[in-house]
DNA sequence: CTAATTTGACCGTT
DNA sequence: AACGGTCAAATTAG
């Protein structure tokens, strides 16, 4: 974790001198008459935004400890995902209303009450878990494997339409449920800026042991979007790596997610879930490195493992912070957080970082996190 | 046949 | 009341 802490405080910096060279360069054009008001209506911006940016580091570190503190006295908190709502306007437009005219002659209303309490219970206990959001990317080229693929055998439980999100969203839980009474849970939602993209949010830990029945090494995939008619099968997948396995493969994938940034994304076509297949291992033909993305599935909650360890927060917003600023401001004042990792199945195309990644300039050290294994002191 | 997914309904929370 | 999460009957896949 003191990496991270590094690397966030050397961001900090750079931005705060970034923002001083800013205002000073507005204090020449203040002086100088020539200057346009357009140009310094422009460093102002720019200045607040830095400010912003500074500040939003600094929030989603504040809330990182806290998250941290109470986690270790017992009290778990919901990590909750962000919906960035704000949209950079390139969105495509995916007709899709997935269930409107459904009219089916099906009732069910069963008695349900000896049901209540243990239903009730449920809903308490998960309540208590632990949740965590990790955004993880498939690469449109490859197109058919999901990335979503984390080592874990998932069985569908749900899908729903979210409020104000373009895809529905998707629920899974740990398909040894019943067998082995593992909670763990996931949903998976596809982003509504870029597709690519897809929000899985975790929550409780795997207590199956998964790795005791190994199956063939699958790419298989996931399609949280349905389409009424195509029928898709989901997930199995093999058993986790070891963690270093893991941990190298995350590393080598690890992205800062930049979710407001991308608004050049060329949208790929199709990036057709359904044509997958599943359960069956179907080795992926161009891509043996596949099992690469199986890193984080078990990646439970920062306490759990080093390599979530808080650190997965990175609050970098490159040039227009606007809604993500907002964004942050209701993490914040909902006490809430959200871990953002964008993790790509590919290291050859990542759209994310690097050409407008902000602090290049200053010396941005790729490599600054998962390279230590001290994250938990 | 068994197992997984789909999908409308139910239910707790906000 | 609306929303999000879950349940479970019906359906589909293997």
């Amino acid at each position: 974790m003191e990496n991270s802490a590094d690397w966030e405080l050397g961001n900090l910096i750079n931005e705060l001198m970034l923002g001083r060279e800013l205002a000073k360069q507005l204090q020449v054009r203040i002086n100088a008459p020539s200057s346009s008001p357009e140009s310094r209506e422009l460093l102002v911006h720019k200045i607040i935004n830095s400010y912003e940016k500074v500040l939003n580091m600094l929030k989603s570190n504040a809330a990182v400890r806290v998250g941290e503190r109470e986690q270790s006295t017992g009290t778990t908190i919901a990590m909750s995902e962000s919906r960035s709502r704000q949209n950079t306007g390139l969105a495509i437009g995916m007709p899709d209303s997935p269930r409107s005219l459904s009219a089916s002659p099906h009732s069910d209303d069963s008695d349900r009450e000896f049901r209540d309490q243990d239903s009730r219970d449920v809903t308490r206990k998960r309540k208590a878990m632990p949740r965590w959001t990790k955004h993880v990317q498939v690469c449109p080229g490859m197109g058919l494997e999901g990335p979503l693929d984390d080592g874990f055998s998932w069985r569908k439980y749900g899908q729903k339409d979210i409020l104000g999100a373009k895809h529905p969203r998707g629920y899974y839980r740990c398909t040894h449920r019943h067998v082995q009474g593992c909670l763990a849970t996931k949903q998976v939602q596809r982003s509504d800026e870029d597709p690519t993209i897809f929000e899985v949010t975790y929550r409780g830990r795997h207590t199956c042991n998964q790795g005791s029945e190994p199956k063939p090494p699958s790419a298989a995939a996931e399609k949280p979007e349905t389409s009424s008619q195509g029928k898709h099968r989901q997930v199995t997948s093999q058993p986790q790596q070891n963690q270093q396995g893991i941990l190298l493969s995350f590393q080598r994938d690890l992205k800062v997610n930049t979710k407001d940034l991308d608004s050049h994304n060329q949208h790929f076509p199709t990036f057709d879930f359904a044509s997958t297949s599943t359960t069956k291992p179907e080795t992926h033909p161009f891509l043996p490195s596949l099992t690469d993305n199986n890193f984080a599935g078990d990646l439970s909650p920062p306490f759990m493992t080093p390599l979530t360890s808080g650190s997965d927060y990175f609050p970098v917003s490159p040039t227009h912070i606007s809604s993500y600023a907002e964004n942050q401001n209701s993490y914040a004042s909902e006490s809430e957080f959200t871990g953002l990792i964008s993790a790509a199945t590919s290291t050859t195309n990542s759209p994310t970082v690097g050409s407008d990644f902000p602090f290049s300039q200053i010396g941005f050290d790729t490599n600054f996190t998962f390279d230590n294994s001290r994250f938990f002191s």
